[in-house]
DNA sequence: TATGAATGAGCTTTCATTCAT
DNA sequence: AATGAATGAAAGCTCATTCAT
């Protein structure tokens, strides 16, 4: 009865389509506050029964949004490896020199760095994942590693960089990066932007020809 | 013969001597054995059961040597403490500018952060420890940060580095630095020394004047 | 047809309060058990598996219930003092000559003295408790002491008792109450109150004047 | 050769006595150091650990003169035995009244549980016995309350007690009388002979006919 | 006789996951 | 969709006891 007279009032799919907003609203509120609780505390510390607890449910509610808590961890990863993709794929269909291109993607991976997917990639334990999951992330995160490689390789090809080894150049670059989801704090003294921007310098300062 | 000789040479106490240096050799061992695990698989995930039965003995027989799972992990920490803080002093004690000191500081902790106590510093997760061990280990680590930022700040005034920020300049170096912990494997391609040298050669690129 | 009626004489909050009833029941439960075999074998050696065992759960399932197994031993503790506590109060309350009151108090502490929680006070170790929980214990004997000597000194106030040092006859008076914990037997030939009536006579015979 | 010259010095059974003695005092002072041990802190909260560094040696070194924990305590229950045994005896081959014999069992059994092994008896959990040494203490136990017991009857029979149920008059004195192990300090304000004497007189002063 | 080292057995506690409702 | 209750699996730690020396 009451279903239909509401149907009557609104297009049917209304209430479905709701239903599963709110539904993906939830999952996504699960998901924020995993990853926060991860970040803060460690994966293994942090247990489900808190996760609940801090979003006013109940444990076994997490199972209506997620199949496990491995499936929590993975979906962290994947949100983060989106962004950096994302990015990622802005700044190849670009164009510039190398040294242009180096300095745009060190600001970019530097900027989803400071979020809180982004340093899942690296502030998370990946052994935590299942072979196939784990198996992954790594070659995402070595794609990500070669990236970089590749356009000091192309600068190095156009003249925008003094030649060097590019695998050792992208060493120093990426450690410096990821190591930025290590100390940064967003309430800390330096704003996202600056520091993004002082390491896309920094990073290549003795790279660039001139 | 050889047996009665010895035995009139050799000082009275010496199989006492020869029971403790075993036990200390043991204590090793395990601690060898453990930090080794500790790196691969994680602290939460390496069991003491497992750290036993690979130096074939019994989980409790570890407690022979350490008063619990926590001790060992400080113990990995402290060794690692030990071996920056003896490249620290060496270098402080010696005379150089700036630029000078900074590099060989950049490469003594690279070098340390290429062995297993040294990567412990950054691979294991100080939220393990209790908060005495875990407040010790934080400023030991924040000690290592301002050795690097100090140096920078010295070659500024001693004019071999170029003006800049120091704490951001030191966030790049320490990074680059830290990350090695990550990737560095000791049967890879890049010789340990040349790793080192190679960073502090790049890391100081941009900050020397000339 | 009777699950309308119910549903509709019997308020919404039923099956919720039902589920509560039912956990409380189940709390005490295992509440009963563990006093049981803790009497019957020692706290120590009562281990929560055969506590579990024994009510056909499993032993994480008792959990849900205490967060410990000393939370399980407080609790004994907590429910036999109550029942000292209360026959005390009321006898506190009525009116009667010091030896009157004496009398009943005897009478109401043996009779506590057969029952589970209230053997629990003599016959468990109270070196198992925290140093807080222990205390608390403690204090709670010490008063339950205190006021057998009350009485006594307030019958000797009276006229209605002898006079005669309070502490030394009340140490008689609570030893062979006390004892009473290790040897009653429920099913044994004397009936409870029998022996709670007969302590009232014999031991305070030496102490009425008159 | 050596042992030959010895011979000739001394009685050849000197040394061996002198070592079994002092074999027998290490002996002794084991189980001194263990009874306190575990009054104070309970059976099984007393390791062996513990006992032996409190007596300065290893906890193997206790195995050369007891074969088990569970020995020692045998040990402390039979020389608590002994010394009630004793004391028996000696009121047995006496003469006397019922009611003066019951006043000198009373004293004797007040002054026995105010030591170490006597109360022994009535502090430790004998359910750690293995079932024979168990068996063998209760059994010890019953007897002397059908000491008390039979005192009581003589004494009903001789006229020197007032008629009772010997049962319930007997359940009074040994319940007093037991728990003086629980609260008897030797460094508290009334000393022994005090207890045992008044002991003696509150315990029986509602049987004594006259 | 005494020791350091090792062991086996056992216990409490934790936690992701499942299930009936 | 959500809950309370329960479970299986596992981990760290303890301790009496044994053994080679």
């Amino acid at each position: 009865m009451r279903g239909r007279t509401r149907a009557a009032e609104a297009p049917p799919w209304v209430p479905f389509e709701d239903r599963r907003r709110a539904r993906d609203e939830k999952r996504e509120a699960v998901l924020r506050m995993a990853v926060k609780m991860f970040l803060d505390e460690g994966y293994h510390r942090t247990t489900l029964n808190e996760v609940a607890a801090r979003l006013n449910i109940t444990k076994p509610a997490l199972y209506n949004y997620f199949g496990s808590k491995e499936d929590i961890l993975i979906e962290c990863y994947r949100l983060g490896q989106e962004m950096f993709e994302t990015s990622f794929a802005e700044i190849e269909s670009e164009s510039g020199s190398g040294i242009d291109k180096l300095r745009r993607l060190i600001t970019a991976y530097a900027h989803v760095m400071m979020q809180d997917f982004g340093m899942c990639l690296v502030r998370l334990d990946d052994r935590e994942l299942a072979a196939e999951a784990r198996a992954n992330v790594r070659a995402a995160k070595r794609n990500y590693d070669m990236a970089f490689r590749t356009y000091v390789a192309r600068g190095i090809s156009d003249g925008s960089i003094v030649p060097c080894d590019p695998k050792l150049a992208t060493l120093t670059i990426t450690g410096a990066l990821n190591w930025i989801g290590h100390w940064y704090r967003p309430d800390g003294a330096l704003p996202a932007a600056t520091i993004a921007d002082e390491f896309a310098v920094r990073l290549t300062q003795g790279l660039a020809t001139r």
